[in-house]
Formats: structure tokens, sequence, C-alpha cells
DNA sequence: CATTGAATTGTAATTATTATTAATTAGTAA
DNA sequence: TTACTAATTAATAATAATTACAATTCAATG
């Protein structure tokens, strides 16, 4: 049995065609692709998947904790099956996005936040702009 | 003089009755408003405004550097004016969004990660999840 | 297997955003 | 001031992003 079909069911979720498709091309992808871009990509092999089913499995798997959704102030949403704790690296020029599994020494200033704030805080989302090094170098 | 004229006219971005309302709307807000409400509750003071008008002001406002842009993974993007180097704190349970001024102590985390993705970081986006005060006292 | 009900899908509708255009306005320099 | 130029505005149209809803499909149970 498929590893991804296992997840799914795990959460409770039906196992479709059209979301093992999307859950395994996130999870083959480190591009963190925008729902059109799933869409697009996916289409050849489900011609008559609609994009609004991309939108729908995005947003179950999100809310399954299986997929990370962001934000870095464009149109629509980037999404990624990678969910260990990481942060993005954009560059302003190029646009492209990195990853960085680097941790940041930053438990005591979160315990800091919380007493302030009064939240509790379970989860972050850290993105670094820049200039990557091919933009530089050039 | 007024002080938001002074700070568009050193943009070089001609002082107009709509960027003034926009501008100190936003300066007088910690809402972090979107677009949408921003036109909403300028209107009653500028009837005939065009919500295009909102859409091309906070724009060009982001672009000068006076205001930032953010999304938390929702449909619209929103604006703040107070540029000055914060994070978000934003509670998964109301959505309430709170500005967190507190620094933190990642120069070092930076320099490491700078090394290590070849980026030279600019700038960045933190927003942190948790359950606010309230939420959690209920 | 066949049935059933809830979850999921695709079409269609809605909402958000951008482009276009003609008219107006701000800033500059005579 | 006045006249000029380029930027900005409002209205509208076009496009892009997202959601609602009726039809369909999955999987649990007998």
């Amino acid at each position: 049995m498929n590893i991804f079909s296992e997840k799914l069911r795990e959460k409770k979720l039906k196992v479709t065609p059209q979301r093992l498709a999307i859950y395994s091309y996130l999870a083959n992808s480190d591009a963190h692709p925008t729902v059109e871009t799933i869409y697009n990509d996916i289409k050849a092999d489900f011609p008559s998947m609609s994009i609004a089913t991309v939108y729908k499995t995005v947003a179950a798997l999100r809310d399954a904790g299986l997929v990370r959704e962001f934000n870095i102030s464009e149109d629509s949403n980037r999404y990624d099956a990678h969910t260990d704790e990481h942060a993005h690296i954009i560059c302003t020029k190029c646009h492209c996005i990195e990853d960085y599994y680097g941790g940041f020494n930053m438990d005591e200033d979160i315990r800091r936040m919380e007493l302030v704030s009064g939240f509790s805080i379970e989860s972050r989302d850290m993105n670094f702009y820049g200039i990557c090094e091919k933009c530089r170098n050039k």
C-alpha cells in the first residue's frame, strides 16, 4: 500500500486519485508551487480534474497538517509538503525560493514574546528576503 | 504642513486627497486592514473614490517603502504603515493580529544562514501563530 | 457484492485584482 | 497667477483567484 494513501487514511481523509496525485506531487517537489502550478502540472494525467479540486485538496491537506501553506506577498499562496520546521529565503531579484533547515536560537525570545503578548505560540512562518548568490554575481 | 504630505513628497509621490486619506488612515490604524476595509472606512469621506484607487495607492505606498504588505494565508493582502521591523502574532481561533516590537536575538543565526545559503539577507517577515489570551480563557 | 451516507468532485458563480481609457489634478516654471 | 505636462483618478472592462452547490464517488456496513 502506497505511503501517501497511508498518510491520508491516518488523517481520516478519503483516498481519491486526485488527492493522491496532488499530495505525491507536492511531496516530490521542492518548488513551493501555487495552486495554479499544481493544476497545470497534474492536468496531463487528470484531464478531467478541476482547479477547484486543487484548492479544496490543498486546504484539506493543510488542515490535516500534511502540507504547509504560506505566502510571500504574492497573489496566491504557495504549498509545501515538507512540514518539518524550516524557513524560506526569497530572492527579491529572481524570486527563487530556497529552503533553510538550519535552526534558530530563539526559544528564549519566543518565551518572552509569549509573556508580553499573552499568546501561546504554536507555530511560525519565517520568510527572509535578500539577493541570491547567482543574482549577486551578475 | 502635514507630516503625511511631507513623507509622500519625499518619495516623489504626488500628494492627492485620496492618498493622504489612505496613508493617514493606515498610519493611525493598528488593525492591519485589507483593501476592502480601507475602502469601506474611507468611502464616507470620499464617496466618489473607486476601490481601484485604493489598490493603486497601497501598491504605490508599498513600492515607496511607506507601508508593509503582508499576507497570513488569507484571500487578500493586509497593509501596515508601521514599517519599523516587527513581528505579527496571529490567533488561530479569533484571527486577531497583534504587533510585537520586541526584538529577536538572531543576528548570529542569520549570519550562519547567509553563509550556508549564499544569500545576502535584507529583510524578513515573521508571523507567529497561536492562541490569544482571550480565546484561551474561554 | 449492494446499499447508504458523508465526503469529494466539477461546473458555475462569486469575489479579488489589474488593465484601460478619458477626464481631472498636482506640481513646475514662465 | 497662468499655462503646461505628466501623474493620478474614477469608471468600466477584463482577468485571475476562490468558493458554493448539485452531482458523483468513496468506503463502511450488512
